[in-house]
This record gives structure tokens, C-alpha cells and sequence, in this order.
DNA sequence: CGCAACATTGAGAGCCATCAAGCAAAGTGG
DNA sequence: CCACTTTGCTTGATGGCTCTCAATGTTGCG
């Protein structure tokens, strides 16, 4: 029997190969990065890394859900971003973290001390690059993200959330047209810029529309894929 | 008598000492990254680069003001930044821009074409890392703009522009209470995801509120500093 | 001076937030 | 196994904020 610890170690292994921060790197080079990680396993809704806290470490989640969110003083909030394993979580500008974190179900998470992680990102060039284009890609989605919430109402928001969901499957599920929605409403409204109600109005909508069904365990399957994309307004 | 070339070339050397591009490089890296820059005056209103056009360079303005937006299919459009002398403007992922860029105001702009800046990015660790840095800021700057309109009102949105555009003044002027706003009320309406006339209320408010007073020629003061950084919640 | 561009203000409609109720699914304890 | 609770989703009614359409006022420029 292969102990615990080995598996979760070969998942690692397995999950890291795809992200886009391991990108390019040898074996070699991946070997020496994850003897730098630490593994955690978290519950549902559990904290990962709060806002304004010190920016100590940068993480890769390995399964699960998890949700990226700013809050305001007071008590509104912004969800940021969902992420899903292999995203790269712990973009910091100075000390601290201006955002929180959190798992959205139990989750295995790597975590990278800061020190030895860009110490290490200072040795490696394509590792170094590779941050560099996460960087781009995380500013592109929040402009798209901008865009949305700026010009958009509240069906075609919503719309755009499910659009990027879909685009961000495996590629082996691409012609898939289910999605699985680990959030609640009240996360997507955050994320949209809506209240909760507001959001489930927009899902009937689409539903009414012809564009989605939803089906138990809060999956969607997408039955106008054009439909949508148009909505979204994305290519 | 200097000829305007060199004067001008004198400018560009001044402003680009304390642009975030330049931070740190020695004056003969200077001279450098100066040989590859080609020097573009432009009047208001025209565009520096185009969304969807080939990322075939970056740019850093050295006087005037700019816009940077994002437009739709439908003609909506999202200002996503307002630029000024030493912003540096050509973030790209693929081969292309996403987002258009206008001169608000006559504008003098530094060039360099992306073949011969990224050779150099790679040749210059300094660059390399004040290109990391910017990209960082330019994210935290997009997560509070989403922040603003997501969560915020029309009056609360506003305060936030304020804030930002006082914020980033020269810290010479730093104790001054005065802003100067070169763009449009359209153009501040698509950065807050406003139409013209609830941005034209905004400022209304806000003036009635006691919290600013605007002059001719677009100038408006800062009366009550607190109210304002209450609104605009940040620090 | 007169025109053009931009800003302001008003009236009414529409979309979304708020408050509230009802419903369904999952978990809990007797 | 089944009341009971909890949690989350949906739907309805109402009010408020913003958009749209429109008119007026202001500034700047030829």
C-alpha cells in the first residue's frame, strides 16, 4: 500500500505538470520546487490566506474550489476570482495581501514559503517567465471581468461567468456542456457586482431564454452555446 | 540656440528618470533603452494604438494625458486607465492588444519597438524586474477599480477617481487640494460604468455635499480631504 | 458674434436592491 | 424512519438608483 502522503505527493506531481506556473520546468527543476512546498488539506469555507496579512507565501491549489475576494470596510465585498487546481494564488505588491482567500470545497493546497519560493523563481528564468505570464493573463481576466461588471446587465454577467467557466475546462471535457457550479449565488453576485436575488433572476432568465438548464447538485448544462457566447460578448 | 530635437530629447531624459520603467537603471542603460525609442508628438483625440492591432511595441508618454479603453461589439466601451507622463502603456499577453489607446490632450510619446525592448528586457535584469513591478501595480490598480464599480454608488464611484488622480499628483504638489481633469464626462462615466449625465450628478453632489468645488477649465478642488477618502475607501 | 462642443438639470422609465415569503434539499436527533 | 432544523434557491412586491430622452446653460473657438 502506497502511504497517504506519497499519493497526495504523485497528484501533486501530476497536477503541477499542467499548471501554468510549473510550465517548461525539467523534472529536475519541479522536483526541487515541490521540496519547497507544504501540503495542506483544508475543510469547506476554510480561510487560505486573509487580506492584509503578511505576504509570506504564494499557493497552488492541487483539487478543490477555492474563491478569491476583497472586502470593504464596510461589509460589502468583491470576489476577485474562482479558482480550481493548478491557479496560482499570492500575487502580492508589497508586504501585504490585499485580498482574502478561501476554499469553496475541502481542498489540497501547496504552499510555498515566500522566501525560498522567490528565491528559487530568481534561479530559474523559466520559472520566472512563467510568473510573468501568469501575471498578464490574471490582469487580462480582471479586465474582461471590468468590462463586464462596467457595461454589462445582469443576464449577460452572468453570462460572462458561465462562458469563462466553460473555457476553462480540461480540454479532454471541451465538447462537454455541463458545467458543476461549486459556488453560491451570493458568491456569484459578489463576483458580478449583484445581489444574490438579482443573480437568481438572471439564471431564470437564461433558463426562460433557452440558453442554460439546471439540474440537481447546481450543475448547468449549456444548451445555447451561442446564445451565450454572444451574451458574454467574448471570443 | 538647442535644436527642439535635443530639447526634447532632454525632456524625455528628465521624465524618464522617475518613470516606474526606469527606477534603478544606471545612466548608461538610459542611454540605451533612449537609442531604441522613436519620439511621437500627437495632438488630442488620436490614437496611439488600436485594439486588436499587432503588440508590435510599447510606449511611455512623456507629457499630456491619456486614455486607455476597452470597447465592445456593441459600442460600449470601458476607459479602463487614465495616463499620464511615465505610465508605462503596452501590457499584452498574445500577439495582440486588447484595449485601444487615445491622447486626451496633445501628447509627446516614446516608442520602442517590442522586438528591440523585449531583447533588452532580457539583457537588463533591472527591466526585467521594473516590468514585474508594474504589472503588479497595474493589477492591484485594476482589482480597486473593479472594487469601485462593483460595489460602489455614482457619488462613491466618482470620490474614487478623485482620490486616485490626487493620489498620484507629482509629490511636490502633493499638499495641493487642486485636480486638473483633462477627459470628458463620457470618458470618466465609461471608467465608472456611469453614463455622461449620472456622472454630471456625481460631481453635482459631491459639490452640494461641500466635499469639492469645481472652477473653470475643468479644475476642481478638494474641500473636505476626509469625506473624500471615506467615499472612495481606500488607503 | 455665432457656432460647436460639452456640462448641467429635469422628467419619466427601467433595472436592480431590498424586504419578505415560500420551497426544496440536506443534515440532525429522537 | 421521520419530524425538525438548517441552508440555500426561487419568486413576488415595492422602492430607489441609474439610464434614457430632452432641454437649457456654459465654455471655448473660429
Amino acid at each position: 500500500m502506497v502511504p497517504i502522503v506519497e499519493s497526495a505527493k504523485a497528484q501533486a506531481q501530476e497536477t503541477i505538470l499542467q499548471s501554468d506556473l510549473c510550465a517548461n520546468l525539467s523534472s529536475e527543476n519541479l522536483e526541487t520546487l515541490l521540496t519547497i512546498a507544504q501540503m495542506r488539506t483544508l475543510g469547506a469555507n476554510r480561510e487560505i490566506l486573509a487580506q492584509g496579512g503578511v505576504a509570506d507565501a504564494v499557493y497552488l491549489p492541487i483539487n478543490g474550489y477555492q474563491l478569491v475576494e476583497r472586502s470593504g470596510s464596510d461589509g460589502r465585498r468583491q470576489v476577485l476570482a474562482f479558482l480550481q487546481c493548478g491557479d496560482y494564488l499570492g500575487i502580492s505588491a508589497g508586504q501585504s495581501f490585499l485580498y482574502s482567500a478561501y476554499t469553496l470545497t475541502p481542498s489540497t493546497i501547496l504552499r510555498f514559503p515566500a522566501s525560498r519560493f522567490f528565491q528559487l523563481v530568481e534561479e530559474l528564468p523559466i520559472l520566472k517567465d512563467n510568473l510573468g505570464r501568469i501575471s498578464s493573463q490574471i490582469l487580462l481576466r480582471v479586465i474582461d471581468h471590468l468590462f463586464a461588471i462596467g457595461q454589462k446587465r445582469a443576464h449577460a454577467r452572468l453570462a460572462f461567468l458561465l462562458w469563462q467557466l466553460w473555457q476553462r475546462l480540461p480540454e479532454a471535457r471541451y465538447p462537454q456542456r455541463e458545467l458543476e457550479l461549486p459556488m453560491r449565488r451570493a458568491d456569484i453576485g459578489d463576483y458580478l457586482g449583484l445581489t444574490l436575488e438579482t443573480t437568481s433572476r438572471a439564471f431564470s432568465r437564461l433558463r426562460s431564454e433557452g440558453v442554460i438548464a439546471t439540474r440537481q447538485g447546481n450543475q448547468v448544462e449549456i444548451l445555447d452555446m451561442e446564445a451565450l457566447r454572444r451574451l458574454a460578448e467574448v471570443d
